[in-house]
RNA sequence: GCCGAUGUAGCUCAGUGGUAGAGCAGCUGUUUCGUAAACAGCAGGUCACCGGUUCAAGUCCGGUCAUCGGCUCCA
């Protein structure tokens, strides 16, 4: 059974009318609009007439289980026309005191069915307490069902999501068919705060921030650093593999070459300030690599022989995110891209873009991500904020969607998660707090290569346009490493870990000896790579050493003692497993 | 950007208008240790910043900045 079927469900959705009976109760003029049940509970957008603090929220909880505890019955009443709807709607209000619901009146379809949910009971002074609203359901058949909720949060959301309408206030909060439940889910809560990736990114040592820098800028620590080297390598050995070329290209570049690309005109409110040389000439903070590829592309004539040619670069970019969208590395102003644009023939599409899928199924396993969704983005047609001609976007969707369906990869169509250039296929997946962000994106566009006027001369002789597909595995560095610190809750597999093994002399003694293990460690190979090894030989505890080594997350700790030296081995503690107990220094490195 | 919340030592946090505190981290000394915190001492602060109220402000009020949750937007 789905969600949207389940009692929870229900439960949740009643629970958000009985904060609406409470807020009506409490709060003269406060205007109700909607109120559904979501996935860990619900929210009612209301518009009060004084702005809602946070500490209220115990105020109206109160009133939530006073009304509950009526055991008002909720009962579903048909009207049989919109007139009869609205003087419910009203209930002796003037419109303008209803204008939410009475536009959601007037969106519902001529000839379907127009449903209110009512809850009353008489209370203990013999005042009935009642609450009618305009509402699809289902709901539960009594507020003394809603035993287990809390109200959680308070925000604000614009009407009908679109930001030109007015902001109302929207209250969160979640509902359990038990109280058992409900404590569980606000302990996990808590438990999901600690593999916050701005948490466990500072605790070991990843990346920072600096007020000094700027909002969104992260600096990169060793720790940190070392973890992109080793995801770029990675990909990058991949990428060679399948036939992609490195580039390189500058930070900023002349804003013309951003006018014709497009980027001006559609992406300016999320770019950093322009900035003007001496001669007049303005440059750009680039937001975005495609144009410099676009130019490598143009250097040169290119025959069909030539194609495809994929360009592939680690390009840093900035963007000049909203103040209050920034989080952590998940969403920065400066990111890194694993970016690549190919440049192919229409012909060449299909298999091209076949091929980068095939790519992102080996990068998601290497990870080991499973639990993400695939989203193909599509033009939303009431929207103008998009480039290009429709037939290209119908070519392009269709060309995504069929690709998908050959590698069986399964998606999900979502209109107006286009880029503003075409349209794409992206990985979706969900942080500790359960957003959901985009990782890895592949982007099929026909817009870039006309507006260039690239072209390639084919069998003909005759020159063609090619067909351009951007693409980024990871999406950025930063998104991608902030959700697998997530994902594992900082315990990186032994291949991504930054630090690998630590070696733990036991006595100051043993130092030596520590260190020559350590070096021999690092002289070999694992996964392409040097073994990344560090010495602890601090002069602290035995314990000590073992206990930060266990919350900085290494994988193997080699400890090293009298008993080791005269036995030539050496003691192994897994981060999971625990003390594995003695042995060679081969037969460790064979188990790897 | 907008709505709400938070800002005290490097970190986690206490401090209820009357002389700024704890634990961990750091430093110094002692301890040389076999699988998750040895012991002792020392140092550490423009209580985010600016202004106001008050005899007196970490505490009350206003503004700014940053961070957090959400909306919109996005890799």
């Amino acid at each position: 059974m789905s969600y949207e079927q389940s009692h929870l469900y229900r439960l949740r959705h009643s629970a958000a009318h009985l904060m609406a009976q409470a807020v009506s109760e409490l709060y003269a003029g406060a205007k109700l609009s909607i109120g559904p049940p979501i996935e860990n509970g619900f929210y009612y957008d209301i518009d009060f007439p004084e702005p809602f603090k946070e500490d209220e929220l115990v105020k109206v909880e109160n009133r939530m289980r006073e009304l509950a505890n009526l055991k008002q019955p909720i009962t579903r009443r048909v009207v049989a026309n919109k007139e009869e709807a609205r003087a419910l709607i009203l209930n002796g209000h003037k419109p303008e005191d209803e204008p939410y619901k009475l536009e959601l009146l007037d969106a519902i379809p001529d000839g379907e069915e127009v449903s209110f949910y009512d809850q009353r009971a008489i209370d203990k002074q013999g005042k009935e307490r009642s609450f009618v609203d305009l509402c699809r359901g289902p709901h539960v058949e009594n507020t003394s069902e809603i035993k287990a909720f809390k109200l959680l949060s308070v925000a604000g959301a614009y009407w009908r999501g679109d930001v030109k309408n007015k902001q109302l206030t929207r209250i969160y909060g979640t509902a359990f068919e038990t109280k058992d439940e409900l404590e569980q889910y606000l302990h996990n809560l808590e438990e999901a705060k600690k593999r916050d990736h701005r948490v466990l990114g500072r605790e070991l040592g990843l990346f920072m921030f600096s007020p000094r820098v700027g909002t969104g800028l992260p600096l990169w620590l060793p720790k940190g650093a070392t973890l992109r080297h080793v995801m770029t390598d990675f990909l990058q050995k991949e990428q060679v593999k399948r036939g992609y070329e490195p580039v390189v290209t500058p930070h900023i570049g002349n804003i013309k070459l951003y006018e014709k690309s497009g980027h001006i005109q559609t992406y300016r409110d999320k770019m950093f300030p322009f900035m003007e040389d001496e001669e007049k000439e303005t440059y750009i903070l680039k937001p975005m690599n495609c144009p410099f590829h676009i130019e490598i592309y143009q250097a040169q004539m290119r025959s069909y022989r030539d194609l495809p040619v994929r360009y592939a670069e680690f390009g840093t970019v900035h963007r000049y995110e909203q103040s209050g969208e920034v989080t952590g590395i998940l969403r920065a102003r400066g990111f890194t891209q694993d970016d690549a644009h190919l440049f192919v023939t229409p012909g060449q599409l299909q298999e091209e873009f076949i091929g980068v899928v095939d790519l992102m199924q080996t990068v998601l396993k290497k990870l080991g991500l499973k639990d993400f969704r695939a989203r193909v983005g599509t033009k939303d047609p009431g929207s103008d904020k998009y480039v290009g001609h429709d037939d290209n976007w119908t070519a392009a969707t269709q060309a995504i969607t069929d690709a998908c369906d050959q590698m069986q990869m399964d998606y999900e169509v979502s209109p107006g998660d286009a880029a503003f250039y075409g349209p794409k296929l992206d990985l979706m997946i969900k942080d500790a707090l359960g957003r959901e962000w985009q990782m890895g994106t592949v982007q099929v566009d026909y817009n870039l290569p006309e507006r260039f006027e690239l072209e390639y001369v084919g069998e003909d002789s005759k020159p063609h346009r090619p067909v351009m597909i951007h693409r980024a595995p990871f999406g950025s560095l930063e998104r991608m490493i902030a959700l697998l610190t997530e994902q594992f809750a900082g315990a990186f597999p032994f291949w991504l870990a930054p630090t690998q093994i630590a070696v733990l002399p036991i006595a100051d003694r043993h130092n030596e000896a520590a260190i020559a293990l350590s070096d021999r460690l690092k002289d070999t190979t694992y996964d392409t790579r040097a073994l990344r090894v560090e010495v602890d030989d601090r002069r602290e505890s035995l314990n000590k050493k073992i206990r930060e080594n266990q919350r900085m997350k290494v994988p193997y700790m080699l400890i090293l003692g009298d008993k080791d030296l005269e036995a030539g081995t050496v003691g192994v503690r897994d981060r999971e497993k625990g003390d594995l107990g003695a042995m060679t220094v081969e037969s460790f490195l064979s188990n790897l």
